[in-house]
RNA sequence: GGUGCCAUCGCCAAGUGGUAAGGCCGCAGCCUGCAAAGCUGCUAUCCCCAGUUCAAAUCUGGGUGGCACCUCCA
């Protein structure tokens, strides 16, 4: 198995620092608003790792974090005037919805901030011990980014010229602009948390630094997970500063391979609240198919920059309707359990750096080669069999084609509408039968006008929202 | 300004030295009462210039054009 490491920039074959076991860390969504398609991407993404890894062979463990303590969600909270609870509640479990409803699986593990203070504390302590960490006068703790002489390295960066020119402008405590905050004193009422350094919050970089210690280190590893991951944006300074703190704070490094997925954009535009075209994936779902979501958010290698455009996505239904047509065409039959070559062949693709787009090449061509034999040896079997577990196959690594076939070419249509349309094609049969073509094709366009599509197959008359 | 990424058929998109996958759209045909679905066939020399090499979309240099990060952000 290859996979990029955005750090090293290179693809590396992945080797895991324990036998057969792979420790995977992502950062997960701050719990104060609803989910947009960047959120899923990487959601996806790293769904879509998990999946591959197991594949493989390995025991994952796979941890993301749910932030609920950040100055956004108790902006939110006064504003509403509601409990800081009752919004990180509402929002962590409308993030569990919409992602199940895209096919993402839950995590091993989701570690809120709120049940790791004691941990991130703990670490705090480290670091002003070994002297990487200063508290100011005014009760917040800096991590001091000079003293650690690997900072920047993970990013690339240089330190910057007027970073120095900064600092007499700036009215902080802080030794150097650099510097980021572990702890934050607040002195207000609002939301506070006790700890050995006064009453406050801790910084956002901690949080992911503690959980990973407190759920997925072992104590005496080179690295304290094999995997780190999260959007491209986290690379600086939040995946800087968590790096250095575990370097600075533990007896190891936090990560070996580093995986960044690319951007989600809107019609060529950034997602952003600031341009108002925040994409939400509850809105998304109104219109489409999850699973038509998925696979057209995976159908672009994950590190690239994906363009988001109502055009696209129908070309991606186009596709997982195929997938589903063929579906049906085997329906109600067994799989056979023999490894073909099409799922060794799918399987390479996606372990070279989750490669999907060649993935779906091999599916596509699977599909053809299925459906021209069922053209020509309709009852073969043995070549049914091996198809239906090769869609199998798919299912579970990439899950695509997971719903019940004639259900999921119903999106979106109502139960009554479902019986009408039943009625004009049992009409239309009859019609048939009597030759009565002219009365069919009328009843055909009835059909049609409920934007629905219809075939007739050897198997009886299907219709499909179009 | 600093750092980095990218540029492949009308559209989406693989391919990192060996002579351009796949999908959508389009055209022709088979099938069909006609359709739809399915199947078959057809459609690019890889932004420009120069270089390295027996050989480059793939490497190097220079241009042009996009984009990202440097601030909370998936």
């Amino acid at each position: 198995m290859f996979i990029y490491d955005s750090v090293q920039k290179t693809k590396r074959e992945f080797k895991s620092l324990q036998e057969k076991k792979v420790s995977l860390y992502v950062c997960g969504p701050t719990v104060y608003d609803d989910a947009h398609l960047g959120h899923a991407k990487s959601a996806l993404v790293f769904d879509l790792l998990t999946r591959v890894l197991t594949a493989n062979g390995y025991d994952v463990t796979y941890a993301r974090n749910i932030t609920d303590i950040d100055d956004k969600i108790i902006k939110k909270a006064l504003e509403q005037k509601k409990d800081i609870k009752e919004i990180t509640d509402f929002y962590t479990e409308a993030f569990h919805k919409e992602m199940a409803s895209i096919g993402v699986e839950r995590p091993t593990i989701e570690p809120k901030a709120t049940e790791s203070l004691e941990t991130m504390t703990e670490l705090i302590q480290k670091l002003i011990d070994s002297n990487h960490a200063y508290a100011t006068a005014e009760g917040d703790v800096y991590f001091d980014t000079a003293s650690d002489s690997e900072y920047l390295k993970l990013s690339s960066r240089v330190q910057e010229e007027d970073d120095k020119v900064q600092r007499v402008e700036s009215s902080s405590l802080k030794k150097n602009p650099a510097d980021f905050a572990l702890w934050k004193s607040v002195k207000d009422n609002t939301v506070t948390f006790d700890s050995p350094f006064g009453k406050g919050r801790p910084g956002w970089h901690l949080e992911c630094s503690a959980m990973i210690e407190k759920h997925l280190a072992k104590p005496d590893a080179e690295y304290a997970v094999d995997i780190h991951g999260g959007g491209a944006d986290l690379l600086f300074p939040h995946h800087e500063n968590e790096a250095a703190q575990t370097r600075c704070g533990t007896n190891h490094a936090l990560a070996n391979y580093w995986m960044h997925n690319g951007f989600v954009n809107i019609d060529g535009e950034k997602m952003s609240k600031s341009l108002g075209n925040s994409f939400f994936l509850k809105d998304a779902l109104k219109e489409y198919d999850g699973e038509v979501l998925r696979f057209y958010l995976l159908s672009t290698h994950y590190r690239s920059n994906f363009n988001f455009n109502t055009e696209d996505l129908a070309t991606s239904k186009k596709r997982l309707d195929k997938i589903y047509r063929l579906k049906k065409r085997l329906f109600g039959l067994a799989e056979n359990c023999e490894p073909t070559k099409f799922q060794e062949h799918l399987l390479e693709s996606l372990s070279d750096d989750m490669n999907v787009s060649s993935g779906l090449a091999l599916i596509d061509e699977m599909i053809s080669h299925a459906n021209e034999a069922l053209d020509t040896a309709g009852k073969h079997k043995v070549l049914k069999r091996e198809v239906i577990s090769n869609l199998s196959y798919i299912e579970n690594i990439l899950g695509f084609g997971v719903k019940n076939a004639f259900e999921y070419f119903q999106f979106g249509i109502d139960e009554d509408t479902k019986s009408r349309i039943d009625d004009l094609i049992v009409k239309r049969n009859e019609a048939k039968k009597e030759k009565n073509f002219e009365a069919s094709d009328k009843l055909r366009d009835e059909i049609l006008a409920f934007g629905v599509s219809i075939m007739d197959t050897a198997q009886g008359t299907f219709w499909e929202k179009v």
